[in-house]
RNA sequence: UGGGGCGUCGUCAAGUGGUAAGACACCAGCCUUUGGAGCUGGCAUUCCCAGGUUCGAAUCCUGGCGCCCCAGCCA
């Protein structure tokens, strides 16, 4: 049974499958879908919904479907449906040719309600908006009857057929199951099925102007797919009854809706509302910016499907309704995967020049780098060394404190792969800033290492002045200064929140010669900053842009911080 | 106050009557031509609380408490 390759771990919903497929339910399919509405951008937290449907179908040897839930154009757009599609893609799912859409059962679904109307279970209600909200009653008082609720069937279905055909304005008739107005569950308190809508749907057109809710629509989708497990979000529960109820009184195949707990991430937000916001107040530049928890943005900052799918699987799928998922979890799964992976290269970020004084002017040399010490196979490349190089302004300190392993005056420091370098020089401006390091090399110390065998605490990345690549950094942080963002002052919202900081933009930055022509699937890590990638949108061949994906762990840092 | 759910380490999360997995985070040490990676060790005598059943309970029973969701012609 379910050779799980994946060893994906096991959670509640295997168990109902596990028990369904020993009982013999369903003949031993397992058949499930990912219904999006195409009215956003998905995000991480729809990648959760994604790997655990699209997961499922491939442990268990059956199928996930496609569908987009599309029963309100007045919010759909067809430019949704192509970033879903190629999001879904991206994480690495095929949903071969189950493409399905909500808005090809249409005429089923009105020939479904027309049947429930003959069987005296709906109602064409002429009640407005507003005074079905008042009937339907509170949470703690039952609802009462409409008016119209013990209309004959003839006189149903020539209203729905009228409805159908255009009769009736807008908001003026619905269609509605027949329940029961005093249900404890308010959902099964004669729910709409059909509303009037004189809107041109992107894949229908102008064929209709009654369109099914997501409660008349979505199960019986389920159904007429043949889905066996209809996986969904917890706040789906109350209207499980109500899902069952179409199926059982149509007598069509019954799916089984499971509902778990959405993905919630610290210093991060997943609704679409408030994502919109951010991007139409101008706190990030778009829906793809790379601080953004959507696909579409963390594809951008050089996240991998694969460390996105490792995530998926790691936090696990359950019911705890309040679950917040820390994002350094997220963090993690890609620095284990680009680990492995990335090719490292030397960027200096803030430059220091340094001028080695006994080396002499016009020489050239090129060292053999590892490409990546993780895996032998990705090879070296040769990197030119010179006279004048720069350094991380950082890597050097006048007055070092204590645990300060790098440079400092009279102080000896590897350069990466090249030479050991002595300081003996600050070179300032008048304004007391240093501009300039005179240091010596030791010619003995070619590749890195000493005959006499002595160690150097610190190992510096540089960059020859005359061959390095001038480029445009960008450094990311949490895109919210709290883990909630929603913990916010009195009178304030969640935007109150935004992490100011979470963009830096560095220029001016030297990188090794090599990345001239990196692209946006090269995997990179700059040698003791972080991970990161080449910006799709906005790096050229003039003005390289790089993104820093996430950093590299920073211990020092943490000490720094610590005091 | 009606209905539906949920409460296990700082954070996710296994556990399904036999004596608290794992991961992230955190701490300590080793190692290191990335203060990266890797390695080693530490990290819930206790599972919301209180009773009860049992040789034995996070798991069963009873009663509390807390949190979340539902009153769209959104999904």
């Amino acid at each position: 049974m379910a050779e799980t390759e994946s060893k994906a771990p096991s959670n509640f919903i295997r168990e109902i499958i596990d028990r369904d497929l020993e009982t013999g339910k369903n003949d031993g399919r397992v058949h499930t879908r990912f219904p999006p509405e195409p009215n956003g951008y998905l995000h991480i937290g729809h990648a959760k919904s994604i790997c655990l449907n699209f997961g499922l179908a491939r442990d268990y040897k059956g199928k996930c479907n496609l569908r987009f839930d599309d029963t309100n154009p007045m919010k759909e757009e067809e430019e949704y449906v192509e970033s879903i599609k190629r999001d879904v893609n991206w994480l690495g799912f095929d949903w071969e040719d189950r493409e399905f859409y909500a808005s090809d059962y249409f005429e089923q679904l009105y020939e479904w309600a027309v049947k429930l109307i003959k069987d005296g279970k709906a109602y064409v209600d002429d009640l407005n908006a507003e005074e079905i909200r008042e009937y339907r009653g509170t949470l703690t008082e039952p609802g009462k009857n409409s008016p119209h609720r013990d209309r004959t069937i003839e006189e149903n279905l020539d209203l729905f057929e009228r409805m159908r055909n255009g009769e009736f304005p807008d908001g003026s008739r619905v269609l509605r199951a027949r329940i029961d107005m005093a249900s404890p569950n308010i959902n099964m308190r004669d729910p709409v099925m059909y509303r009037i809508l004189h809107a041109r749907h992107n894949r229908t057109g102008d064929k209709w102007c009654i369109y099914p809710t997501y409660d008349w629509a979505h199960g019986q989708s389920d159904s007429i797919e043949g889905i066996t497990h209809s996986v969904c979000t917890l706040e789906f529960e109350d209207h499980r009854p109500l899902y069952n109820w179409f199926v059982e009184q149509l007598g069509v195949h019954h799916p089984q809706q499971i509902e778990f707990a959405r993905l919630e991430l610290s210093h991060t937000i997943m609704s679409k509302r408030k994502l919109l916001k951010l991007v139409q107040e101008g706190h990030v530049a778009s829906w793809d910016d790379p601080r953004m928890p959507t696909i579409s943005g963390l594809r951008r900052r050089g996240y991998t499907p694969k460390s996105i799918r490792d995530f998926a699987e790691r936090i696990g799928v359950a019911k705890r309704r309040d679950s917040v998922v820390d994002i350094a979890l997220l963090e993690h799964c890609l620095r284990e995967d680009l680990n492995l992976r990335a090719r490292r290269v030397m960027a200096v970020l803030d430059p220091l020049k340094v001028t080695i004084e006994n080396y002499p002017e016009d020489k050239v040399e090129e060292f053999e780098a590892v490409n990546n010490p993780e895996n032998e196979a990705d090879g070296t490349r040769m990197i030119p060394f010179s006279r004048e190089v720069y350094i991380e302004r950082g890597d050097f300190m006048e007055d070092p404190p204590k645990k300060f392993f790098r440079l400092a005056p009279g102080r000896e420091v590897r350069l990466k792969h090249a030479y050991f370098v002595t300081c003996k020089e600050v070179i300032k401006d008048n304004d007391g800033n240093i501009v300039e390091l005179i240091c010596t090399y030791d010619p003995e110390s070619r590749g890195g290492t000493t005959p006499d065998k002595r160690r150097v605490k610190g190992t510096l990345h540089w960059v020859s002045v005359r061959h390095a690549v001038e480029a445009d950094v960008r450094l990311y942080d949490h895109l919210f200064i709290k883990a909630d963002p929603n913990d916010a002052p009195e009178g304030e919202d969640f935007t109150a929140n935004v992490n100011k900081e979470s963009l830096t933009i560095l220029s001016g930055c030297r990188v090794e010669p090599g990345l001239a022509d990196a692209t946006h699937d090269d995997l990179l890590q700059f040698l003791r900053h972080g991970y990161f990638c080449l910006d799709e949108k906005d790096s050229t061949a003039e003005r390289l842009v790089f993104n820093r994906s996430v950093g590299l762990r920073d211990t020092w840092g943490k000490m720094q911080k610590k005091g």
